[in-house]
DNA sequence: CAGTTAATTAATCAATGAATTAATATTTCG
DNA sequence: CGAAATATTAATTCATTGATTAATTAACTG
């Protein structure tokens, strides 16, 4: 190393590289021919599956970049900061899904079984179409120092939970589900039974032979309503 | 001996510090008075805890060297490598746990309930004891990535999901379990329910107020049997 | 067309990471 | 005691990361 060359790249008076031969790369700076920006969208679901793939921490703008075939510098020019990448996915690609799955369950008149049965439909159906949302969820909220915890919370999380007990609360006072049943738990038990084989769907798939793609997205939730459903009845 | 060597081992070309005053370092090189090495039990419960809050890929070896108050050069003298510091925390760390726990379902002469409520019981009980397991398990086992994944199927996963779908299938001959449940299903809801609530622990215990400590593990099982057991039972 | 704005890459910096080596201090054992 | 083994830190190397800027090219506006 040549030593005490700050060589700063501040001041323009450098001279530039003099002759450039730029014959192999793939694409030449520059704004690009075709119509407008769907390189934002790239960088987006790119995010979103290296987020999912290796978490948030782990993750590099280099490799978030090349899978959207674009430059790192790109997500600093749309995104900022690779928070602000977070973010944004979080935003424009998770805020939808979660915003279906409460539809469902908020849907008025309904009896508890069906309020239930609306919300494991709706998951199931909803993650199986889009394995990297549990993946995404696994890694960011579930984990301590997830960095969407808090934000989850407090958007999606406390509504959803609060609404499922107040389902099971009224089920049990009209005799539907049994008295002795913790109702907090019992919403535990049907947040567990949901979300668990989709974060290890790998693991599921390997060792007990389930598949959990969305042809059998149905089946699935049909036997956790049957598990949970039975499993809430007042015991014999 | 004292060489005037100043301590160069590749480029003699840079200058060396010329003076090296050090007064105030905690601890000067050198083999400690004391005992011998527990140095090494601590990088290893210090492992077991950084890896299981941030990941494998995403924890730096000098966050766990300075959360077991050492150098990180500690953990290439007696580890080599990071792989080979994970490596030694599931030896010596998270077998022994395991092997608790397959010991209690493997007991002999069970009935499928017994067996399945051996299971639950040694389970719960083991993580509430031991909240970084789930949490690695949840890191570097279901995480797509996982640097564990291959090796724990291989070593745990597989022999314990045989064992529970066989009980299963064993209560449906029996009577005690409904013949329409599917048995890789069921098993796959048992592991939902049991571990979920580990792996989940700061988002339950904000979101629904349900602690998972040692003192209420046997609580959480006896909810989780009253719903599997009822839940598998033939329905009224 | 000319000037401005939008989109993109190349190049680079400072910070941090894992890995390694050399030096140093203590214990142990012949 | 003295020599070898053991345990530890300091210092350093090379790769990678997030971030930033300047240059470059196309599109839009008047």
């Amino acid at each position: 190393m040549s030593i005490a060359q700050p060589t700063r790249r501040r001041k323009p008076t450098v001279a530039p590289k003099p002759a450039k031969m730029r014959d192999r790369k793939p694409r030449a700076p520059g704004r690009p021919a075709g119509g407008t920006a769907e390189h934002r969208e790239a960088l987006l679901d790119a995010a979103r599956h290296v987020f999912a793939r290796s978490g948030f921490a782990a993750s590099s703008l280099r490799q978030i970049a090349q899978e959207a075939r674009v430059t790192p510098a790109l997500t600093h020019y749309y995104f900022n900061d690779k928070a602000g990448l977070l973010s944004a996915v979080v935003e424009e690609r998770v805020a939808p899904l979660v915003a279906v799955i409460a539809k469902a369950v908020s849907a008025p008149g309904q009896d508890p079984q069906s309020a239930l049965r609306a919300f494991v439909h709706a998951y199931t159906q909803t993650a199986a179409e889009n394995p990297w949302l549990p993946q995404l969820i696994l890694r960011e909220v579930l984990s301590d120092q997830g960095t969407l915890r808090a934000q989850f919370i407090a958007r999606f999380a406390s509504g959803m939970a609060g609404m499922l007990r107040a389902q099971i609360e009224r089920g049990q006072q009209q005799g539907v589900f049994r008295r002795s049943l913790d109702a907090s738990s019992a919403v535990m038990s049907i947040i567990s039974l949901c979300i668990f084989p989709f974060i290890a769907a790998p693991l599921v798939s390997v060792v007990l032979g389930v598949r959990v793609d969305p042809p059998r997205a149905e089946a699935l939730a049909n036997h956790h309503l049957g598990v949970l459903l039975n499993g809430f009845k007042d015991g014999s």
